[in-house]
DNA sequence: CCCTTTCTCTAGACATTGTCAAGTAGTACT
DNA sequence: AGTACTACTTGACAATGTCTAGAGAAAGGG
């Protein structure tokens, strides 16, 4: 976004940067060759060292992205005032899981230290800082705000882990063949997610919690 | 364990296996290299495809040895009949977190479904069935035994998830620049653990779910 | 119009990788 | 002695990541 020199048919960037994501989603990230990338955008083997210092570069790419998208999954939470106290956690851990599933490239990639790139790309590594300054935010937002910023930080971890850990689960673990179909599996998630957002608002009526009004 | 044809000293097998988890531990499986792992373990690079179809070959046998050693973990949670009523998932949590600390090669590889090789290797798949059914009995053992059988597999997946999400947070998530030192993350796992598992103890009660006797 | 710089990409080369095919030393059994 | 099997080793090949060296177009200044 910096500078657009020219965006009319181009684009190699973006059209590396899609390649590289389709094949992260149908393969994995495993088996992501640079050279299958450039062929599949339709240029030579070199182009993609043009925007991307190497292979790494493109995952830090996709892991920047990724967490800029989360980011602002997570500003759209119920920013429109009306409130869940029932279930207060529902919204966000929805939110979780559909970005997870209509980003699995991206997200394959965010999640893995050895690829990530954000302890080597400061700004991907900023990205993903934003990105957890805003479920800070969203919890505050739909759960409810606690005095103690530890206490804030704990919850809003432990939040975290049940959305993530079941998004993983469901997207790469060892659970596809127990489940049967695909709408099976969504019900499947959509039952743990009404129990943990259950369990969470015993909890913030326990503690005492109650959302940030603005 | 089934033909054990002489283990004084060669065992290849082990060896290989062992090069390949500690590469894992250290530069994640991305980087893992057959001819590497043989470098390491002092052999030929064909060696180990003697005892591994190929490189899948490999990750699935770790997986293999990781689900068979995760059931053991969970097999081991309070089967002595000290049961904790005001706290039932924690040991379990406490557990699984355990298991991936120590465990982290066999982690890595367990849950990444584009190399575990679970779909492809039947074996590998059977012991992750195996755990999955230990963690049922764990929950009904320690949390407690829900009539409806629905019921008790959308209690289990949801802290199988809450547990899974904290570790790979931990682990190879972005979190570890936001925590200080080693000891600090130790301190806020257990505190999500601790608040996890609280919350889930308020559920139970709710639920009026009683640990099963035996 | 020519010269230089820069931006965007291509071409060639090289070490390293996964894996196939073939060979070889040792043990076991007949 | 011969045969079969186990547990490897050696050699070869295509594909990969990445380095170096460009090539062509656009832009700007003289």
């Amino acid at each position: 976004m910096k500078t657009v020199p020219q965006e009319q048919h181009g684009d190699v960037r973006r059209l590396v940067l899609d390649a590289a994501i389709s094949l992260i989603e149908s393969d994995g990230a495993e088996s992501l060759s640079m050279r299958e990338v450039a062929r599949r955008a339709g240029v030579s083997h070199q182009a993609p060292y043009h925007y991307f210092k190497d292979r790494s570069g493109i995952f830090a790419a996709i892991s920047q992205e990724g967490f800029a998208a989360l980011a602002h999954a997570f500003r759209q939470v119920q920013t429109d005032g009306t409130l869940d106290t029932t279930s207060p956690a529902k919204a966000g851990f929805a939110a979780y899981l559909r970005f997870a599933r209509e980003h699995v490239g991206h997200f394959r990639v965010m999640f893995r230290a050895d690829i990530s790139g954000l302890s080597s790309h400061p700004e991907a590594h900023e990205c993903a800082e934003d990105a957890f300054t805003e479920l800070l935010n969203m919890v505050a937002r739909t759960v409810g705000h606690s005095a103690d910023t530890q206490d804030a930080l704990t919850f809003a971890l432990m939040l975290w882990s049940q959305a993530h850990g079941l998004a993983t689960l469901f997207l790469d673990g060892p659970l596809e063949s127990r489940m049967g179909s695909r709408l099976e599996t969504e019900k499947q998630v959509d039952a743990v997610i009404e129990l943990a957002a259950h369990m969470v608002s015993l909890e913030a009526r326990e503690q005492g919690l109650v959302p940030a009004q603005y």
